[in-house]
DNA sequence: CGTTACAGTGAACACTGTTCGGCAACTGAA
DNA sequence: TTCAGTTGCCGAACAGTGTTCACTGTAACG
């Protein structure tokens, strides 16, 4: 993400769907009150250390020096908290000023830092493929990505696909690498107490399988295992990204391969 | 998917973390004996009623007319039986011999039937993101998706990806219609006591939502409001699916847009 | 001092996945 | 026919879940 960025538009009013919360606290606080903040941050706490199965209310109340019941103060429900959570996510995730000459760097910037931003918290994809990104803190995000692809020329039923065929494109793709690397962490904590995930190890491991596949049903397969699981992630999302940026530029007036 | 089918071919070895499952019984039944697939039969019964958030292993024992420990014997535990379910849905799903000449439509029809696979079962787009699909018995699937690929002539490294690609598109794209599928039945729901979920209303209502945001803020969004959201799912699965099998031909030596 | 307001508590409820000791009915052998 | 032995299933239990509610203590105000 560069910096010829626009700053958050004024936020539009609540979707027809959106949960009412209960309303903050009016008068002073005594000490340090728990506030919504505070659950979200223990909430993170929580999902970095033991993972999204292992988010209960009960720890979070634990993390936050807390009973449980007090959180429901500051939070709805356990799903109220994880849109929350999942909200904080694009706070400080500032959009591009659409250029029609960058498009496609830009979507490719976006889609690298929003790739990022789901890699910094555990299971933190599994979170956001449960939302449909149409909460009220969001849609500024949606309109700045359909602006780009629409001032890049295309067409309107094409930059209205555009935009959800990325988020679930990069949705995806993180879910995908979380679930490979809790298996690994998984094999190694059984087969040694090291509990550091061997991930190159399991790559080989993988490639060997493939490798043992039998030649006569199993052509394709056999050949491709050095490319279907490799170490390098970085390199795999930007391939799956480029050809959907090939198949959207292919949508433009002018053909710039 | 047409009738130009290969059969499903042998079932290769078992993958490295394959989960090891009790053994069947060994003797001849005495009356009805719960068996594996009876099992999965109530599962999938329990996941049409009451969806995923309901499937609880009381609900599917009491489906099947049996004692929740009874599962245990045949299910190692609620993860296998949802990856049983999951393996199930392959089942009779007949793959195309590639042929390069169509692998375009070809592809589209695989993508097609597959979404209506998971479109047959509630929540099942739920189950099916939460799999790499690595286990053994869907290798074949994979080969024969990579076939078509690559005997239409895509660069190993694209075809590699474009699989995966696919997939989550596929799977991405279902999961988001039940999202929004649920929530007009919630809100049906919640409004009268009609239970009966009206999906052109809540397309409607939404589609008054974006028309209602600032003109200022909000130009693009109002402007595509009609195209966001839109009652025939199918169309928009049509064009995601067509932007990406645009960005995959791109790959092609010979350029046939 | 008394009153009110309220953030935070602890116990409870109805669930969840999973395990384990035991029971009843069937098998094959004596 | 009787006696193991095995197998399929049951009931109860355990530790955990999200959520609610009557309750406390403490702080500020009149």
């Amino acid at each position: 993400m560069t910096d010829e960025t626009a700053g958050t538009p004024a936020s539009p009013p609540p979707s027809p769907w959106e949960r009412e919360r209960p309303a903050p606290a009016r008068v002073a606080p005594a000490r340090e009150p728990l506030s919504r903040e505070r659950v979200v941050d223990a909430a993170f706490t929580v999902l970095d250390r033991q993972g999204l199965d292992g988010l209960s209310m009960r720890q979070v109340a634990a993390e936050a020096g807390v009973a449980v019941s007090a959180l429901y103060a500051h939070v709805s429900s356990k799903d109220d908290l994880l849109e929350l959570m999942y909200a904080r996510l694009f706070a400080g995730f500032a959009m591009p000023v659409p250029d029609p000459e960058r498009w496609r760097e830009q979507v490719r910037d976006y889609a690298r830092s929003w790739r990022h931003l789901l890699l910094a918290h555990r299971d933190m994809a599994r979170i956001s493929m449960a939302h449909v990104p149409f909460t009220a803190e969001l849609l500024p995000h949606v309109e700045a990505l359909l602006a780009v692809f629409r001032t890049a020329g295309l067409p309107d039923r094409i930059a209205a696909e555009a935009g959800d065929l990325i988020s679930t494109y990069i949705d995806g793709f993180v879910l995908e690498e979380g679930m490979w690397r809790d298996r690994a962490a998984l094999q190694a904590g059984d087969k040694s107490s090291l509990a550091r995930p061997d991930w190159r190890e399991m790559a080989g491991e993988m490639q060997n399988y493939f490798a043992s596949l039998p030649e006569q049903d199993f052509p394709h397969l056999r050949a491709l295992a050095g490319l279907m699981v490799t170490d390098s992630a970085d390199e795999r999302f930007d391939i799956g990204l480029e050809i959907i940026l090939r198949g959207l530029a292919s949508y433009l007036p002018s053909p710039s391969v």
